[in-house]
DNA sequence: TCAAGATATGAAGGAACATTGAGCTTTTGG
DNA sequence: CCAAAAGCTCAATGTTCCTTCATATCTTGA
């Protein structure tokens, strides 16, 4: 399923010794500083590479051009997020699908706010029309993850898996990112994330309801 | 609270001849379409006014230099997007909260679909840091719109307002983003819209039945 | 210790763009 | 019909930026 990046966009050379491994993480670093400072339009190859305190042409030994290096940027985030989901879904397999929910808000949230600068730096970063196939290989591994993770839930009923994953994908991290977008004190933050969640029990149990004749969220 | 633009966005010149209202158009249109077809890298003067029909000479009659243009469009497109929420909002005042979130709901959703080559579009433009104050004042309009309606609501109980505006808030906006940066199937968007609905509804059931002590939701 | 490979430098080339302004055409109002 | 205002054109200007490459320095393994 994954695309795999175009060529024009697939690293230059493979950091070997360590210097360079250096390098390269004094690279990102600076990628991210300079979208927060200055945003995507002031994002050049020179002033990345004066904040990284390396010159231009290192970075050219290692990304092919500018384009790659937002492109790799953006393919190591994902690939962590990406991972912590399938971590969160591999626990909590078998959980019921209230305790899912809670779980995958939890861990997305939190990835999402952990480290909020990185987060608005590279939401900033993602106008690149190439980056496209990057968000969708993410959410399509990501819904693999989730969508099974439902499925084991002991509380399916006779509902749809795929149908039940679009439902709550969409509404939790949609959510989240239009919650991060209003930089919230963090006083509504928490409010919010618990009307979310709140939001999803009612949600699942009102269909339990329907599915089972029992009235499930009184058993909180 | 609007804080209008920095003077460098301000439109040049307003059109006061018919034939000049049709070029701004042609310019707005052809921003559009560039946008959509080659993306925000490519977005030049050049080739806005090339797809327009007009040289680049014309567009800087009306618009100061590239930011104002899109700034320009992005301001077009929010307000009449807080018109209609507002009008909504007018229309559904002493409705029960339900019906107030379906409603919301409805709007946002049309909104962003009916034309969704330009919602599209402009979602590509919204990395220029400027624009910015121009989404946080369409926030902050939209909320006074929706807080005010959901005051209204008779089933409010003692509902906060403005809390229960920011969760409805966050997860509809939020969750019809994502549904729409998916590229679902029509099938798969309409059973998002109608799961969306129930998850505000089944919300909005529970938080009464706490608040009142009825069983709210089963009346459907 | 030393040669081969890895890494780093930064000035220079060259393309792409945003923006201007002097001059031309069209519309308007009287 | 005509002068003033509005609208339009496009070549030229100057800047910004990406990318390269010849050269220099550092690291490794034998």
């Amino acid at each position: 399923m994954t695309r795999g990046p175009k060529p024009a966009l697939k690293a230059r050379k493979t950091p070997v010794q360590s210097r360079s491994r250096v390098t390269v993480d004094a690279i990102f670093e600076a990628t991210i500083q300079v979208l927060l400072r200055e945003g995507m339009r002031a994002l050049t190859t020179t002033r990345v590479a004066e904040r990284a305190g390396v010159s231009v042409g290192t970075m050219y030994q290692y990304f092919p051009n500018k384009q790659a290096l937002v492109y790799a940027l953006n393919e190591r985030y994902l690939d962590a997020l990406a991972g912590r989901i399938e971590a969160t879904c591999a626990e909590m397999r078998g959980a019921p699908l209230a305790e899912m929910a809670e779980a995958l808000i939890d861990t997305y949230w939190t990835a999402k706010t952990e480290r909020a600068e990185v987060t608005r730096a590279l939401y900033r970063s993602v106008v690149e029309l190439d980056n496209d196939a990057l968000l969708q290989d993410f959410a399509t591994r990501a819904d693999a993850a989730t969508t099974a993770m439902f499925a084991s839930a002991p509380d399916m009923a006779d509902r749809d898996a795929p149908t039940l994953n679009l439902t709550l994908a969409a509404v939790i991290y949609g959510t989240v990112r239009n919650a991060f977008e209003r930089g919230l004190s963090d006083k509504d933050a928490r409010r919010l994330r618990r009307n979310l969640a709140d939001m999803c029990q009612a949600y699942l149990a009102v269909k339990a309801e329907h599915h089972t004749g029992a009235i499930a969220w009184s058993t909180s």
